[in-house]
DNA sequence: GATACTCATTGAATCGTTTCGAAGGAGGGG
DNA sequence: CCCCTCCTTCGAAACGATTCAATGAGTATC
C-alpha cells in the first residue's frame, strides 16, 4: 500500500502538502493540486484510518452493542441511530450478537476502537461499563434502570416507559372485562420484566382486584419458556381468562400451549405481549401487545451519545412511551362479562 | 488515559519491559512483574488498540457488511461468522444496515479498519471491492454470481444455491399437481433471483410446461411489492394455480392480496417462497418455501475468509444447498388434479 | 580463569498520519 | 523602496504502541 510519503515523493511536495491536499484542496495552489491529485490517482492512495485515529484520538465510529439482532425490532433501533450518525459524519459499528462475541465487545471499548458506544446488552455488566466510560468515550445504555446511568459522568440512559407499558396492557384487559389474570415474567434480574411488572399490577391494584391472587412464572424472554410456562400453569389446574406476557415472544409460546391444548384464543383466555414485534401482527390471532418505539430509541440514545461526545457530563437520562397496540387476541369479553355479572335476558 | 510510558516510569522499568509484560509475562522476573502489574491496576492502564494496530498492521478485526438486519435470518448468519471469529481469536463487528451508511461502511473497508470483510449487500459494488481487496484484507462475498469472485486473486464467494432451490420449488408445485404457474421474481439486477427464476424454470421446462407462458412480473424482494404484483396480476384477469415468489416477503405479500380477495390459499391457489423467513412458520396457511441455510453460510463465509486471512489466494468460490420446506401453502392438488386429469367417479 | 551461553532489560526505530510554527515569496500600500 | 499581509509550502514533533539488536549480569562448561 502506498503511504503519503510515497504520494509526497511522486508529486515533488512535502508530506504535510498532501495532507493539506487531502483535508482541504482549496488551500493548495492549482498546479500543486494537479500533481498530488494524479500521483494519488496513480498511487491508488488511500490514507490509512488507524494512523490518522492514533494522531486524532478519533476514530470517527461509534459502538452499538447487542445481545441479539432478531427481528426488526433492532434493526429499527439501528436505523434510528445511524439516522443521526449519518448527519454527524460518524460511522456506526454494530458488536456482539452472541454470547461469546462478549469479548469481542468488551475489547473494543476497552480499547477505545470507538468514541462512543449504545449498549444494550444485559451481559455487558455495569461495572466494566463505568470502568470504560470516560470524557472521550461516553455511553449510552438502553432498558437498564435508569439508575444505571446515575454512576458515572460519562454514563446516560434511554429507556422505554416499561411501567408505564405495564400499567397499559393491565387497564386494557380490565377495560376489556377480563378479571383473572396470570403475568409470565421474564428472567428474575430483568429489570424491564420488573417494571412491566410492577405497572400492570399497579393497574390491578387501582381496579380493586388483589394482585397477591394473580400468579406470576419466570420465563427466559423465548417462546419456548413461554411455551412451558404455560403448560405448567395449566397442568396445576390454574384457571385464568387473560394473561399477560412480559414480552411477544413468550406470548407466542402462550398461544401455541393453548392451541395445542384446544383452548381458544381470545374467546376462552385473552394473550397480552410487550414488544410489538413483527410477528405480533402475523399470526392468529393476531397478538395485542405494547409497542416500544424502537426507531426512536435509536434516535434519542445517539442523540444523547452525541451531546455527551460533544463534552456534556452527568445528562439526565430519557424515558420514551410506550403504546397499547389492540388486536385480536384480547378481542372484547363483553359477552361472557355479560354471563358473569348481569342477569341473562 | 494512561499510557504505557506512564507505567514503565510508575514501574521504574523501561517501555519495552511493560511491552513485554503485557504479552508474555513468564518473560520478565518475578520482582518487576510484581512492580510493572501493580503499576498497572493503580494507573488503570488499558492499551490503546489503535497504536497497536499501527504499529503490528493488524486490527484483529473483521467486518461484516449487510444491507439489511430483518428477521433472525440475518442474525444466524452472524452468529454462523462469530462461531469461527471466536476460535480465531478476532473481533466481529457488523456494518451497514440503513442504505446512507453506505460510505460509513465504505470507510472501513477504505481505511483498512477491519482485517477482513465478508459482504451480503447489493449497494456495494463490486468494483469497489476488488478495488479495496488485497492481501491484507480479504474478501468473501455471500450471494452475488459467484463470477464475481474470480475476478481478483482476493476476493472469493460463497452462495446457497438458488438455482438449485428454485428447480426444487418448480418440482414441488408440479408434484403437487400444479399446472398454471405465475412466477414473480426480484429486481432485475438481482443475480439471485435470476438464480432462482433459471431453476424454477427449468423443473417446469423438464416437465414439458411451456415456460414461455408462464408470467413473470418483477417485484422489489418486499411485501408491498409482492402484494401490488399480485393485485396487477389479479386485475389483468390472469388464471393460476400456484405462484411462485423470489423470496418470502414478497410471497407473504401475495398472501395478503388474495386474502383481501377471498380467494383461498391453498384451496384456488398455491404460495411458494423462498428463503425460509421466520414468519413463514407462522402465518396462516403456513408459507412452503426453500431454506437457505443461513448459519452455514456464514460459518463457510468465515472460514473461507480465514484460509484467505492466512495468505491463500485465488479461493474457489463454495456453493451450499438448500432445501425444500412443505407447508400448508402448497397442500396436495390431488382433488382439482383428479377433476382435471382424470374421470370423476 | 577464560569462554560461551542464558536471561532480563533496554534504547531506538518504526508504523502513517496530522498539526503547528516558521520560512519564503508575491503583491499592495504608503 | 520598505514594510506588512497573505498565501503556499515545509520540517519536525507528536500520537502510543511493538520489535529487534544490543547490553550487561550471572551461570555453566571445559
Amino acid at each position: 500500500m502506498a503511504t503519503i510519503r510515497d504520494v509526497a515523493r511522486a508529486a515533488n511536495v512535502s508530506v504535510s502538502t498532501v495532507s493539506l491536499f487531502l483535508s482541504q484542496p482549496h488551500r493548495v495552489s492549482e498546479a500543486t493540486r494537479e500533481r498530488v491529485s494524479s500521483a494519488v490517482d496513480k498511487l491508488h492512495y488511500r490514507p490509512n484510518g488507524t494512523a490518522r485515529d492514533l494522531r486524532t484520538r478519533r476514530t470517527n465510529t461509534i459502538g452499538v452493542f447487542l445481545h441479539n439482532l432478531s427481528g426488526p425490532f433492532y434493526s429499527e433501533l439501528i436505523a434510528g441511530v445511524e439516522e443521526i450518525t449519518d448527519t454527524l459524519g460518524l460511522t456506526t459499528i454494530v458488536s456482539g450478537v452472541s454470547k461469546n462475541q462478549l469479548q469481542g465487545s468488551l475489547r473494543l471499548l476497552r480499547e477505545g476502537r470507538v468514541d462512543g458506544a449504545i449498549i444494550l446488552d444485559p451481559d455487558i455488566e455495569s461495572r466494566d461499563l463505568r470502568r470504560y466510560a470516560s470524557a472521550s468515550l461516553p455511553v449510552v445504555v438502553l432498558d437498564r434502570g435508569l439508575s444505571a446511568a446515575l454512576q458515572s459522568d460519562y454514563v446516560t440512559a434511554v429507556a422505554a416507559d416499561h411501567q408505564e407499558g405495564g400499567y397499559l396492557a393491565g387497564r386494557h384487559l380490565l377495560d376489556m372485562g377480563y378479571s383473572r389474570f396470570i403475568f409470565i415474567a421474564g428472567p428474575i434480574d430483568s429489570e424491564d420484566s420488573r417494571l412491566r411488572h410492577r405497572g400492570f399490577f399497579n393497574a390491578l391494584h387501582e381496579a380493586g382486584v388483589d394482585t397477591m391472587t394473580v400468579p406470576v412464572v419466570h420465563g427466559d424472554f423465548k417462546e419456548k419458556g413461554g411455551a412451558q410456562a404455560m403448560s405448567a400453569l395449566l397442568n396445576n389446574g390454574l384457571a385464568a381468562d387473560a394473561v399477560f406476557a412480559a414480552n411477544d415472544e413468550m406470548a407466542l409460546g402462550v398461544m401455541q400451549t393453548l392451541s395445542l391444548k384446544n383452548i381458544r384464543v381470545p374467546a376462552d383466555i385473552a394473550v397480552m405481549g410487550f414488544d410489538d414485534i413483527r410477528l405480533a401482527r402475523y399470526v392468529s390471532p393476531s397478538l395485542s401487545t405494547i409497542h416500544q418505539p424502537m426507531y426512536e430509541l435509536g434516535r434519542a440514545a445517539m442523540t444523547q451519545l452525541d451531546r455527551a461526545m460533544s463534552g456534556e457530563t452527568r445528562i439526565p437520562p430519557v424515558t420514551l412511551p410506550t403504546t397499547l397496540v389492540v388486536r385480536e387476541s384480547t378481542a372484547s369479553q363483553q359477552k361472557k362479562a355479560g354471563d358473569n355479572y348481569y342477569a341473562a335476558p
